[in-house]
RNA sequence: GGAGAGGUGGCUGAGCGGUCGAAAGCGGCGGAUUGCUAAUCCGUUGUACGGUAAAUAUUCUGUACCCGGGGUUCAAAUCCCCGCCUCUCCGCCA
């Protein structure tokens, strides 16, 4: 969300950035700027009312017997017409917030032009796509192969777009999560294990809602929901809460089985690993000072920690700065690490590194005191560390032989009981 | 799932329908004292949105906020209703 008092300054910027991000806002815009006219001409009127309301009443506690009742009688009518207020303001108030929720945030000016992940602009490049000197297999031919996927026993069980890992295929997810995160926690942060299943205010608070309803499964009985990344329960962890900035900032490692419906996706990425409802992720969620310079080195700081961790893996990536119609609604600036996939022909989505400034922690009312006594909302970044199974495409379809073994990264190795490769059973 | 208790400021914890933004203690901050530390004493201590003002002021001032939402009342932290959460006991259970 957006302040509003710096949008009442400057609407063109905002109408700007939802230009740039093909979220159109203009209407909404001019709609937010005379609602909000109205609100302050109300608030103003009633609140001197009110002041006039409490006067009196400490007046009214003094007096006795017929003067009392006179007094009594009179203040009748104001209490009326504070009521006609409030019934005036309560709308008005609700379409603001709803307006405000919907508003992009405003990207940054390094952000590329373009409408969708084709106009976004290489950064760099890791690695050497290996060449194969014979028939390469996807990931799911070795993976039934080997004994490792079952897709058929899971769509009996889950229906489409679900997975089922066995034998090494489950000790080398596992391997691939904890890897990543005990990678993480020696750089500092700290491991989060944390409820996938949230009430609305998180999912509000974190921006996916309103707007990404259909993308969450919902326990309507409950009025709660699934989430898609344990960024919204790691960041909202500490809403309504004013951190000290001594404490600041917070480096977490969010780790949690997601789950997405992938609405509006159907036909897409059916073969295979790459888009399931349900997976499992480690997630860098970081909540700092409100600070422009700190935001970028932390921004940089989740993304080399994750290139660093797909390099620890031998994957060849490469990092692209997302464009503006490819950025959500939240995003200020987003890199996406995109990891070389053998069977797709083309790098494939495995990462997404996002800075926010206050616009989430605004909805979050997450805010920090400073030494000053100043109170500042956060500013709140976070990034992918690895997704499964997502990332076992690019592991196991890399690391092919000739004979049909796949071999085990290095790194991962002492996670699968010294295990150097994975082989027919 | 059944029965009960309760949710108040950073924390603990008072609070009669009006003078309560809210006692007291702790913590924090400022000061005094002290060779240092500790102890003691004095003062201070929330957030948001407005108005005032030369000023997006740590001045003055108004309003709101005592889990959330409704209601009663001239007036509600205090009464009523709904929801959420916490604790205790029983039942069930990974």
């Amino acid at each position: 969300m957006l302040n509003l008092k710096a949008l009442r300054e400057n609407p063109d910027l905002v109408k700007a950035a939802g230009r740039k991000k093909y979220i159109p806002c203009e209407e909404s815009v001019d709609r937010i700027l005379s609602l909000d006219d109205q609100r302050k001409k109300l608030v103003f009127e009633s609140e001197e009312l009110r002041a006039d309301q409490k006067k009196v009443g400490k007046e009214i506690a003094t007096l006795e017997g017929e003067e009392k009742q006179a007094r009594i009688a009179e203040m009748g009518e104001i209490a009326e017409r504070i009521k006609g207020y409030e019934k005036e303001l309560g709308p008005i108030e609700t379409e603001l917030h709803e307006l405000m929720l919907l508003v992009p945030n405003i990207p940054a000016e390094e952000v590329p032009d373009g409408e969708t992940d084709e106009d976004n602009v290489l950064v760099r490049e890791w690695g050497e796509i290996p060449q194969f000197d014979f028939p390469l297999k996807d990931h799911l031919e070795l993976g039934e192969e080997l004994d490792l996927i079952d897709m058929k026993g899971a769509a009996k069980l889950a229906g489409s777009r679900t997975y089922m890992l066995k034998n090494e295929g489950a000790l080398l997810e596992l391997a691939v999560l904890q890897f990543t995160l005990n990678h993480l926690v020696e750089k500092g942060f700290s491991p989060m294990l944390v409820p996938t299943l949230v009430r609305r205010e998180p999912m509000v608070g974190t921006a996916y809602f309103p707007g990404g309803e259909e993308q969450a499964y919902a326990c309507e009985k409950d009025g709660k929901y699934l989430i898609g990344t344990s960024e919204v329960p790691v960041t909202a962890y500490h809403s309504g809460e004013i951190l000290d900035e001594a404490d600041l900032p917070r480096l977490y490692a969010g780790y949690s089985t997601c789950y997405r419906r992938e609405a509006g996706a159907a036909g897409r990425d059916t073969r295979g690993l790459y888009r399931i409802h349900q997976f499992n992720k480690v997630e860098q969620v970081i909540v700092c000072r409100n600070d422009e310079e700190e935001s970028l080195r932390m921004h940089e700081f989740i993304l080399s920690n994750a290139e660093e961790v797909v390099q620890a893996l031998e994957l060849p990536y490469r990092v692209v700065n997302v464009c503006g119609g490819d950025l959500g609604q939240p995003q200020v600036q987003k890199f996406d690490i995109e990891t070389w996939m053998p069977s797709r022909e083309s790098y494939g989505e495995t990462h997404s590194a996002s800075r926010f400034h206050d616009f989430q922690s605004r909805r979050l009312d997450l805010r920090y005191r400073d030494s000053d006594g100043k109170v500042h909302f956060c500013h709140t970044l976070n990034n992918t560390a690895i997704a499964s199974p997502r990332i076992l495409i690019s592991i196991l379809e890399l690391n092919q032989e000739a004979d049909g073994r796949i071999r085990i990264p290095g790194v991962l190795q002492s996670y699968m009981g010294g295990k150097e490769y994975i082989g027919p059973k």
